[in-house]
DNA sequence: TTCGTATATGAGCATATGCTCATATATAGA
DNA sequence: TCTATATATGAGCATATGCTCATATACGAA
């Protein structure tokens, strides 16, 4: 504790930031959560408008669920997700901005 | 092209979102882009404050390097990092922020 | 209860990831 | 040139990840 100056994160600090990224590190689910960003869907319409299969979609469903970044409500056989995190949409949303913003003039100075 | 109308991501942007991410979903790549936010610093400097080895940093720093996150100059025989991209530590910043919050109290209403 | 639709989930497989070990490369000094 | 220090990198391995396939579960209608 005497030679490192600068501060350090704690291990449950790092393990909740690996987490949240690592949600956010697959383009399936970049997909999914974009989608419910913008809108409230059903399992069936996030497979169809995805082109995903329905097995595919409902495993990252039950991921993103663990760990409460999307919620949902049954309405008869059908459950309608929703996002649950606006900090994990926030992060997604600039991410987006500054990939788009590379696409567009590549070449700094 | 009917169905669907909401806003789409393009592939491009999929995959650069999902790239900037993966960068950021492991615990010892956020402890060097940490570290390197706070200060420039040696592979040797790094490897000791970590506590990992040589090889494993450099492994993780060739992985920034080639994603552009991390920039460095040489001083003799040793080679200073530093952050390269602005936007990552911003969103490692927000990220690390929301941890801690959800650290300190945990339930929502 | 039986069938049909919607969703969830376990098993298994192919690929990706992050490490170690060994070794290559680069620079400084003798 | 030879050696020492600092860093980079290829190979190989153990684990993690994301999918498919098959099947289980939940609910509504007949």
């Amino acid at each position: 504790m005497d030679k490192n100056t600068h501060s350090f994160l704690t291990e449950s600090t790092i393990d909740s930031v690996a987490t949240i990224f690592k949600a956010l590190a697959d383009p399936t689910r970049i997909r999914i959560l974009y989608l419910l960003s913008e809108e409230e869907c059903s399992v069936t319409h996030m497979t169809e408008v995805l082109g995903l299969s329905q097995s595919a979609v409902s495993h990252q469903l039950s991921f993103l669920r663990n760990l409460r970044l999307v919620k949902f409500r049954r309405s008869a056989n059908t459950m309608y997700y929703s996002c649950d995190d606006d900090h994990v949409i926030s992060l997604l949303s600039q991410a987006i901005e500054h990939a788009n913003c590379d696409e567009g003039g590549e070449g700094h100075a």
